[in-house]
DNA sequence: GCCTTCATCCCGCAAAAGCGTGATTTTTTA
DNA sequence: TAAAAAATCACGCTTTTGCGGGATGAAGGC
């Protein structure tokens, strides 16, 4: 028998994988919380084999809220899901320990295959979603990684600030601000200010 | 009694939906489709109440979906259902015909109520989608229209051209290009090209 | 017919960004 | 500890933006 947790502030869901959940005889449920609070409060008193976890949450984002599950409690298996289908974001949670992602279109078949097998100790994809984390793996879509000073001018940049402006804000010599720009236009592969920011928001780099 | 149909690619929407509807004696589930193509293909032959409608559809957008349900069958009520909450959807599906925007957030008292007030031709807001609504048609927060000379100035910005690029795209001179630009900064409240496109990004006027 | 908005164009100057090329010093990592 | 990566600074030159003023014609509402 399998237990399993929820935690999604959508009460359609909460209902819909109640519902999907109630026919397999091997499952069970454990409860639900519709925020990371909530959620915290009820592991300090109880315990569950599997959480399946939102990624947004009203109070707090399903990134921080898994690393803090697999800290205290490395036993729990968490499923993320979500209706996003971004590298970004299942990479980052399989980075907080979760043990596959599953996407909010999924069906019941899939929502049971991927518990049973993340209670196996196997990691779990939604294909759609093994295909956008295979898709920023790829060179050709990977984002190269930037460094610290690169996002710290890039954020200024965004929020409007000159060279100059940047160069007294970070104690640096207008030049240096240049370089990181320079390198960014690089990295990114981009020409001026307009295409660099408009592929920071774009690949949320912000 | 009132029947309702649910247009959702969830599967746990769907089955969340109808577990919660379920429990009540005057509401009816006339069926579901988990894209915009079968659900045209059900109306041919069927009809309902009122519609549950994700405005993120696989095959087409809610919105276009809407303005088809309600030109052919403009008996049928629609609610908009989605997890965003944003000022510009919420006014894309009103324009197109529908009788409210409930977000996924909602209770199953909230649904019901919801419902009701449709089938009684009034409209319904969930509370946010209500202030999101509002926020944007305050004069603070609202986007002060762009002409389309200006739209077509900011797009082609986006794509990284420079004014004489522009210019000589749309057959006119980098002085009219420059102007446009002047506006846009003056219209936005943006004193750069960085936060120009930041704000066009993220206002999503691309 | 008058007024407003839109789109067009012009000029000039100052400020900022873009670009090449190079170099030094930390810091990190293998 | 040696090599690699990151951060720093420099200089000169060109291109592009940003900004302050204008001005004109065309379209549309009142």
């Amino acid at each position: 028998m399998t237990r399993v947790y929820i935690v999604d502030d959508h009460a359609v869901v909460i209902e819909g994988i109640y519902s999907l959940l109630q026919k397999e005889k091997d499952i069970e449920m454990a409860g639900y919380a519709t925020n990371a609070a909530n959620c915290m409060q009820y592991f300090i008193n109880h315990t569950t084999d599997v959480i399946l976890m939102d990624i947004s949450l009203p109070d707090m984002n399903g990134v921080d809220l898994c690393k803090i599950i697999k800290k205290n409690y490395p036993g729990i298996m968490v499923l993320a899901l979500s209706t996003f289908n971004q590298g970004t974001y299942i990479r980052k949670m399989m980075e907080s320990g979760a043990s596959g992602y599953l996407l909010k279109n999924a069906g019941r078949q899939e929502i049971v295959e991927a518990i049973h097998l993340v209670m196996k100790g196997k990691t779990y994809f939604s294909f759609d979603a093994g295909q956008a984390l295979k898709s920023t793996t790829d060179q050709q879509n990977a984002i190269p990684p930037l460094t610290k000073r690169e996002k710290e001018v890039l954020v200024n940049i965004a929020d409007g600030l000159t060279n100059i402006q940047i160069a007294e804000k970070l104690f640096i010599s207008t030049d240096t601000v240049d370089s990181h720009r320079k390198n960014l236009h690089a990295k990114l592969n981009v020409k001026n200010t307009a295409m660099l920011i408009r592929f920071a928001v774009e690949n949320n780099l912000l």
